[in-house]
DNA sequence: GCGCTTTACTTGTTCGGGCAGGAAATGGCG
DNA sequence: CGCCATTTCCTGCCCGAACAAGTAAAGCGC
């Protein structure tokens, strides 16, 4: 309904920055939305901060030559030493596929060496390499660059707030996700 | 830096649903988070969360054969009528290869039509087709079943309170992203 | 030992997302 | 009019994420 005829003219003539043309776009789009998406006011809010959030990380990722979710590989590694390929999956709750690509391309990239494990021959050891090092300064200055863009502009009382709304809707979406896991099929 | 030795004795034993693991793991993660990770409190709250939504999402998506992202260009077309593809980017703030390969698998699928702008011979006008307004029911009950995952277990307070605090975050993500965009390069 | 299940990892496929490059059409300016 | 930047769309390539299927090894019961 509401057909709009004039498909042709519709522009609005503000394209500046290619890159930024998304999150012009995500930022400006809350005052559009449609009354289907408008429905679900928590589902689309979640999912512009969700959009904008990973627009941000990616950003500053690849000055340092990651890709998103390789630095998550390498923060454990970091902190925990070198484990097993199923230990990353288990505590990233990724995927065995998924982590058996990520290694490859970190291994291809020098941040990570593989060899097999002495006990356990189906299993391989991943231990970050000693030029890791340097990019482990490089990621915890995105990460801090990461937060602070994302609560600079709140005060602590509303940081706090925020951290109290998130982990609620964790708390809610996690038990939605296990309850739907365990009762179709 | 204390290395586990134990690399073959570290089952938990709890692995139920194959498609609850990553959930699992993603929701009993937040106490095991190495120092790195805890460092950005809020973004790593942002990353579960969003992780779990989509996750949800997709799940509930599936069941009416749909992958994520398809759906928002539905609710565009049933909401705003017959488009251009360039307008959708604008309004998704998505990609136009994206798009282009989405309009693709949704025409191939049989939910929607494309056919030659005639003042404009570059672009194509994209139409949800009679087929696409069962889908619409569905898709509108996933997007009502997805948004009560979120909110049910919330009071209304808790909720006002959350989209706030979403809100605060989008804002201050949006103004750094575009500040990085038009800052560096 | 033998057979079975489980675990660890790999590969293939499909999807969204982004970037780069190119073809075609448009529109503005000299 | 021609020239040129812009717009629109397509394609190829890379990456993460998820699913399915397969291989190899380990563990367990007999």
């Amino acid at each position: 309904m509401s057909q709009p005829k004039d498909t042709s003219g519709s522009k609005s003539g503000s394209e500046s920055g290619s890159q930024s043309a998304a999150a012009e776009a995500a930022a400006t789009a809350e005052m559009t939305m449609p009354p289907s998406v408008q429905a679900g006011a928590m589902t689309h809010a979640i999912f512009r901060v969700a959009r904008l959030h990973r627009m941000l990380a990616a950003q500053l990722l690849r000055r340092v030559g990651l890709h998103p979710g390789q630095e998550l590989v390498m923060m454990q590694l970091w902190d925990l030493g070198p484990q097993r390929q199923a230990d990353l999956v288990r505590l990233l709750g990724s995927d065995a596929a998924t982590m058996t690509r990520t290694i490859r391309r970190l291994e291809h990239a020098g941040f990570v060496r593989r060899h097999p494990c002495a006990t356990d021959r189906r299993a391989f050891i991943i231990e970050p390499t000693t030029a890791s090092l340097a990019l482990r300064r490089q990621v915890e200055e995105v990460w801090a660059e990461l937060e602070s863009s994302v609560a600079d502009s709140l005060t602590p009382d509303q940081q706090t707030e925020a951290i109290d709304a998130l982990t609620r809707i964790e708390r809610s979406l996690a038990h939605a996700t296990t309850r739907h896991a365990s009762a179709e099929q």
